[in-house]
RNA sequence: GGGCCCGUAGCUCAGUCUGGAUAGAGCGACGGCCUUCGGAGCCGUAGGUCGCGGGUUCGAAUCCCGCCGGGCCCGCCA
């Protein structure tokens, strides 16, 4: 639906019958979707120097230097061979025709020569080239082969661009049967994959909505209508449709969206599209329908959008659509979740560059560094324990990354993720295997609590304890107030070193009277309950024995 | 240029909204603890101008202003 889909679609739809989908469904299409990406991008700003070429040329040629116009002139005829063959080369050519020009815009400025801007476009157009051919090379040495069958499917299309929109016409208007069932197969593949992955992390959806429906249903048609009938929507030269941000700014709420106290031309959010020229439909454009459906119903108390903190303006426009269109009710309700992205030391993750780790790789690498530190414990490793070395490694990568404020970036570290000490999902678990084992120990027959002599839990670690597990309902209310479950992983890190703190002083079986180790029973027995309860909000297994 | 976020120990982070006493964890380093319920543990030591400079206050990591450093956004991409 989104155009990023429909490059994928594209490719695909060209290449279908000369590939197969191997391995995981997710992870083929991935690797599909960064060499499409990277190859339409290339090639789309390809087809652009194509046709600046004679300009390029004529602002060169105009004397002055009549080495450079030579060489440039050279690695132009080079250029025009594009469309007939790939060679990594033409990094290089662009390079070098980079540098004559820049060398070039130099001369002309000194000259105050009046074709520096249209000189600076194309070496705008080919620095991004140049980065995207880049892209390409990297994405190609990881998967060679699709690469390949790619390429020299894509090399001899032309207007890629209007295909592309056109794919996208047809796919929203849901009266092309092939497109549709097209679009929805990479879909319904990619989705397949993605499901099977977090299903085994014991994450489940309760349903799915098809973007492409609120295009079809109308319901993108309905906002659209009203905010155009209260005339926020302007039309530009071309027929896109754009809301007029920076007139409703004058209403106060909509400023409010936005943080702002007062309205200054310099500090104004920018205007919103919401139809493409093409007319077809934006990503925002249909989130914000997909708000509307979600919230509008009163029996909805709040509407989490949760998505990365790069959403920020997309999703205040978001909410003040909404509220244009005349449903201030939904925009009241909306709350924007944001978190900071996971990047790599040096470089950010990003699919459209082919710079990723799959979840799925993450997994299997704290799943063996579970195994290792079960072999340690035991000799033989059962067919449970594989079971036991997932459950472990879910639990530690799940609380790497639940336990960062949502708002700091995390920077990507297998040191961090792979920790099975304090501070992380397996310490909790352990923590959690000993209490049990306790109470297992007396068939988890636990003393009647209204029998219990409570003053003598007196020392100062027991008093602690107690205490903080009388916190927790506080705890995940604010956790739930503020959207923070690092609130909650951190309360359960703080209270597991507490347990084991205890633990390792005072003995509860064998307590020196039957009174202490009887209130000590209910303690242990309240501090399991405490922990399981935090680790289920955690989505991280509590874990008997390990 | 405009907007948002981050800056706390060598590293990764709590604490900032709602000001309060010697600023807390984990990792890493160093030194201890298995005749007792599970050592994926526990106890201890070293390590901090809370980015910098002003201001408000009896009191500032926390509130206000100004800088500096890093990230993100300002697209008819998502």
């Amino acid at each position: 639906m989104g155009k990023q889909v429909a490059y994928l679609v594209f490719v695909y739809s060209k290449i279908k019958d000369k590939v197969d989908i191997s391995g995981k469904s997710d992870h083929w299409f991935g690797a599909l979707y960064s060499i499409a990406n990277a190859s339409i991008e290339s090639l789309i700003r390809l087809d652009e120097i194509d046709l600046q070429k004679n300009s390029l040329l004529k602002i060169i040629s105009s004397k002055t230097d009549a080495q450079n116009y030579d060489e440039l002139e050279r690695y132009i005829k080079k250029l025009s061979k594009i469309g007939n063959y790939y060679t990594i080369d033409w990094i290089d050519i662009l390079k070098k025709i980079l540098e004559v020009i820049q060398e070039k815009k130099g001369i002309e400025e000194k000259n105050k020569y009046e074709n520096v801007k249209q000189v600076t476009a194309i070496i705008d157009t080919i620095n991004k080239t140049v980065e995207w051919l880049e892209v390409f090379s990297s994405v190609s040495i990881k998967w060679p082969k699709l690469s390949k069958t790619v390429l020299s499917t894509l090399i001899n299309e032309r207007n890629i661009n209007e295909k592309i929109s056109e794919l996208m016409q047809k796919y929203e208007s849901g009266e092309y049967k092939e497109i549709n069932s097209l679009f929805r197969e990479v879909c319904s593949k990619v989705l397949e994959g993605i499901k099977e992955t977090l299903n085994n992390v014991g994450i489940k959806f309760d349903k799915f909505d098809w973007e492409s429906d609120l295009v079809r249903n109308k319901l993108v048609d309905k906002i659209l209508n009203e905010l155009e009938q209260r005339g926020w929507i302007i039309e530009d030269k071309d027929g896109a449709k754009i809301l007029n941000i920076k007139k409703a700014l004058k209403i106060k709420d909509i400023r409010d969206i936005f943080g702002l106290d007062k309205v200054d031309e310099e500090s104004a959010p920018p205007n919103l599209v919401l139809i493409r020229s093409d007319g077809t439909t934006l990503y925002t454009t249909r989130d914000i329908a997909y708000a509307l459906y979600k919230g509008e119903s009163d029996k909805v108390e709040k509407v989490l959008n949760i998505i990365g903190k790069d959403q920020t303006l997309p999703q205040k426009q978001l909410k003040a659509a909404l509220y244009l269109a005349g449903y201030k009710n939904v925009a009241d309700k909306l709350f924007h979740v944001a978190y900071e992205l996971v990047i790599l030391p040096g470089a950010k993750l990003s699919a459209r560059r082919g710079r990723y780790i799959t979840f799925d790789e993450i997994l299997e690498d704290a799943k063996e560094k579970a195994l290792e530190e079960i072999r340690k414990r035991s000799t033989d490793i059962s067919l449970e324990e594989f079971d036991l070395a997932r459950d472990i490694a879910v639990g530690a990568v799940k609380y790497a990354l639940i336990s960062v404020a949502p708002e700091r970036t995390i920077t990507f570290d297998w040191n961090r993720i792979i920790n099975f000490e304090q501070n992380s999902g397996p310490f909790l678990q352990y923590t959690y295997a000993r209490a049990t084992s306790i109470l297992r120990k007396i068939n988890f027959e636990i003393p009647e609590a209204d029998i219990i002599n409570y003053e003598v839990l007196n020392t100062n670690v027991e008093k602690e304890l107690i205490f903080n597990l009388a916190r927790f309902p506080e705890i995940v209310l604010e956790a739930g107030e503020k959207f923070r479950p690092d609130i909650i992983a951190d309360y359960a890190n703080k209270i597991s070193i507490l347990f084991n703190s205890f633990y390792q002083r005072f003995p509860v079986l064998r307590a020196d009277t039957r009174e202490k180790r009887d209130a000590r029973l209910i303690m242990v027995d309240a501090f399991r309950t405490v922990l399981r309860n935090s680790l289920d909000l955690l989505g991280i297994k509590p874990l008997e024995k390990m």
